[in-house]
DNA sequence: GATGAATGAGCATTCATTCAT
DNA sequence: CATGAATGAATGCTCATTCAT
């Protein structure tokens, strides 16, 4: 990966998060990225694989936070754990989920398989927990974690802390 | 409204919802519509002007949804009233609230005051309910109504009903 | 000829007149007018008729002038009322003379024709006066005042009544 | 300047020089220059940048062509090389002058400030030369030169030899 | 006579992509 | 590896014109 190379992933990243996939033309990645337009084709062959390029790495960093939680024993420290999410998208993350999360209103651009492996885990914590539903509540879990990751990335309420306390309450965490 | 233009909205609407406003072209909606290109900027002025045409439709839509939650004195059915609508989202309103929660995440298109209302109504009845903290209970409420609407419009879970007793449960409904 | 045909031709005229006849649409005309944009078709045929139209009625204007200088019987008289012309644009004339005068430079749109019974007359007159050279005498003349139009009618210089008097004086009239 | 750079100015100039620049689409000068669409946008940015270069190019030939007659000493002289200019508009530049003078009337797109430092030394020649009014003399000229440029530029009247020399003889040049 | 909805071709401009250098 | 000239299809939009009412 050369240093041109970052540039205009690290560009097209934030454009496209700002902006949107479609809004986004190649000229203007290329400008931000202070490089010529045909170089983003020489490195990504398409404007997809443009995106794709920025999925996987985003992927990678996503797969290590998952990691982070499977490893914790207590079940209410895995809960915390995948609470935590929403509360803790630091400025690096910041322009990669706002795009992987608009990404999913655009049909075919997203792949809504990789949230399968938290409501796994989630789902276990809960019945460890002798929850009533385990698989009803995973999935609640983590549309509130939708729900929240949204907030965070749209609005940035200025009472999430007060947001977060009141939930952790709700499953006495 | 002629019956062309109706055809317009018709097809935009679903369009604008199934691919993002970007990356439909007013041919496509027009041909869509079976009507010609020209039509809809004599009707709409713009492409922006159509997608304001539809926003417009829906918010009279939402603004009397809105108007029946109010009416209960009982919290409790305040409550339930907003919490069902992510469950009740039926198939004439679907697309426009698909393409509702789209233009989210595309800065400039949408006004986030909408939800304004909603929360005051939410927050009064926590307060009557004699919640510690009415506030956060009320931005939870919608963050988690985002999250339901969200997991609905996109992924259609087939557990939905499991997980509306789970969270009606947590609020005693 | 109906007060809407009429409404048409004037704001057609100032219209092309002020931008130029491939710059100004039927609809602004129409708007200008208004009029609906279909009523300029039925009575005109054509963007182009609605020209012709335009041009026919200021050549009858233009014919009317004509004819007040041939009356005339000493040459100088004469000379004097060709040369009064482009001094003398009147307001009401001013829209349709800067028309004619841009359409010069539009190719297939201008008949050159048009200048051609003034130039016999200047002709005759200057023969009458002795001049050398009568028929160069006439082509400068005309010359000449198709200079003085087009600088009245697009920069209408301050110093117009010194640059009559000096002209005049060459000519001893 | 690449050579389809100067391809498509080539091009624009003759067909917005014959046609004028609003009937002329970018498609018909792309197709002239041999040259895709797209291209004249990338080089010239509008089609008005396109207007703008064209007569950039112009305007330096016209400088030199200024500086050419205050080099004269002689009043006579600086008067001969001014009125010199409508009778030696040689091929070359034939479609320039003919574009800029129909720009003329074409209100936005025309800096009328061109002719000022012509008009100055005219003024100066004709003081020198003990002229009556130099001022309304210089006008006069600049206008009859405009009268030529006119009809040379439109109708090519064949005895402009003659009209030469009639108006050289009445400033005794 | 008059309207205004409707059309299809054309417009200036942008786009993703290719390729010689 | 990197540039930037070049392309052709597509885009949002405007135009002159038609036609049912």
């Amino acid at each position: 990966m050369t240093e041109k190379q970052e540039k205009i992933l690290e560009a097209a990243l934030k454009l496209f998060a700002e902006k949107g996939y479609a809004a986004v033309s190649t000229n203007k990645v290329a400008r931000a990225a202070g490089v010529s337009e045909g170089l983003i084709f020489r490195h990504f062959t398409n404007k997809e694989g443009l995106l794709e390029a920025i999925k996987q790495q985003g992927m990678e960093k996503a797969q290590s936070l998952l990691g982070s939680m499977v490893m914790r024993e207590d079940p209410k420290d895995v809960l915390r754990g995948i609470l935590a999410f929403p509360f803790n998208i630091d400025k690096e993350e910041y322009h990669y989920w706002r795009l992987m999360y608009a990404l999913k209103w655009q049909a075919e651009k997203y792949d809504h398989s990789m949230s399968h492996p938290m409501r796994k885990i989630a789902a276990d914590a809960f019945k460890a927990l002798g929850y009533a539903d385990p698989d009803a509540e995973a999935e609640l879990i983590l549309i509130i974690i939708d729900g929240l990751a949204t907030a965070e990335l749209l609005r940035r309420p200025q009472n999430m802390e007060a947001v977060r306390h009141t939930l952790f309450s709700k499953y006495e965490l």
